[in-house]
DNA sequence: CCAAAAGTGTTTAAAATACACCCATGC
DNA sequence: GCATGGGTGTATTTTAAACACTTTTGG
């Protein structure tokens, strides 16, 4: 099927295949180059930013059209999800943005369940950055990383959905593999703390942090030390996942 | 319109007022008689007991289904609502239970939007348990409280939707102004305690959770005294509704 | 006057914070 | 050899936990 016919067929048949008024938005965050960052796609015409999203088949988990989005534009299978929040204000409406779309490439229009109201549902993934190939989809002109203190000007209410995210995240730091997700499978102290501190968006002290992270007994020292640096070497560290999810249930107090 | 011409029509012809697929439910938490409570209706034909609900006008944001749902299940207005997860699974039909529902009021079935997959948003609601009168809808048989550790047999995913709320209630008690909406204006320390030990399912130091909770200042001791007891009388206080506020932001930290 | 439950204060332990010195590496 | 940033230890403050005696009220 060409471009073009893949796209009608989406606007005038989808419905039969996807659920209507329902769709789910993704705000996948990676870490890098001590920053934390989010994958965002441009939109066609629009000129505007997006957070990929799609819409869920008629006999799909949400959690599972979710994966299916972040596979497609990640390339990454067993992502960490995590549904935050339903954005459902009436006036968070496509129907202009996919007239306009349908225009561009040549259709008049006439009704389409594209343009009819949707409820979106807002997922967080955290990701390994260095794992991920940014792809993205036939909507869309890119699919880059953006700094969180940077994001583009945004369509619709994407940019209220990954404050949302963001806030959310801060909140469930204590009680999600926030740390695990986000990083490599071995890292230095110095990587972890400056993930907490993007996050909670404060410095924190180098010892204290140390002493604190070490004493919930969910890392293990590595022999291993980072090369090539101009300073004494950092330890690496990985993550002990039964320790790590027994102290996530009880939080830790972060 | 008769209760049957109003059913059918609900059945046949909701969907060209409501979005189709998409439902609400209601986890409603009372306070009384120092346990915590929630309100269940009674499923008419079913015989289970059930999550108040609903469907969501096609212009509607789905805060304000929830408010409608409730003023009518409670008579109240303002009530304090915290949309708190939305369940999805493809199995969470209510095909069954519609067509025996229709089948009990004489009507043999055919094609409704009622048989089809619903995903539903969880709102939780936190309300003045002396100020409520529960009433029930026209397809249920009764609307009662119930204690939070003596649920009844509920319907479909009901059961799993009450214990998401109860387990968010626990982790935004810090958070949400819980006491404030569940207590009368009034209230005294044991009381407050109660709800306290009650949603986290713990015994706290009535000493010093009087220490912890007054150094916060959300307090406002009264000079009135709780009348009619048969040992010393415990002093009422009401909260101090713009420093609860501020408090909140930080964490109340319990 | 007694049982029941509330008011208040002190002592102790634990946790968070602040801070200082030494060490390894690349240029 | 020096700038940079990492590793480790200790003193101080703050907060949480444990605990005991006194007070008021109805019966």
């Amino acid at each position: 099927m060409t471009f073009e016919k893949e796209l009608k067929d989406h606007y005038f048949h989808g419905h039969e295949k996807y659920l209507r008024h329902i769709s789910v938005d993704c705000v996948i965050f990676g870490f890098h180059d001590n920053e934390l960052k989010v994958l965002l796609l441009k939109a066609k015409y629009a000129g505007k930013w997006a957070l990929p999203g799609g819409f869920i088949l008629k006999d799909e988990h949400l959690d599972d059209s979710a994966k299916r989005i972040l596979k497609d534009r990640t390339g990454l299978d067993k992502i960490y999800l995590h549904q935050f929040y339903t954005f459902s204000d009436p006036n968070r409406s496509t129907k202009k943005i996919n007239q306009q779309f349908l225009r561009n490439i040549g259709f008049k229009g006439g009704k389409s369940w594209m343009f009819e109201r949707f409820v979106s549902v807002g997922y967080s993934a955290l990701v390994d950055f260095t794992k991920v190939k940014p792809i993205a989809d036939n909507i869309s002109d890119a699919c880059e990383w953006f700094k969180v203190n940077e994001v583009p000007e945004m369509i619709l209410d994407h940019r209220h959905i990954f404050e949302m995210a963001l806030k959310n995240l801060r909140l469930q730091l204590n009680f999600q593999p926030v740390g695990f997700n986000l990083l490599s499978k071995k890292f230095t102290m110095p990587e972890l703390q400056k993930l907490y501190e993007t996050i909670l968006n404060k410095k924190l002290d180098r010892r204290n942090f140390q002493r604190k992270i070490m004493s919930t007994g969910i890392l293990v020292k590595l022999k291993e030390t980072k090369k090539g640096v101009s300073h004494k070497a950092p330890f690496y560290y990985k993550f002990d996942l039964i320790k790590y999810s027994k102290a996530l249930k009880a939080g830790l107090g972060f």
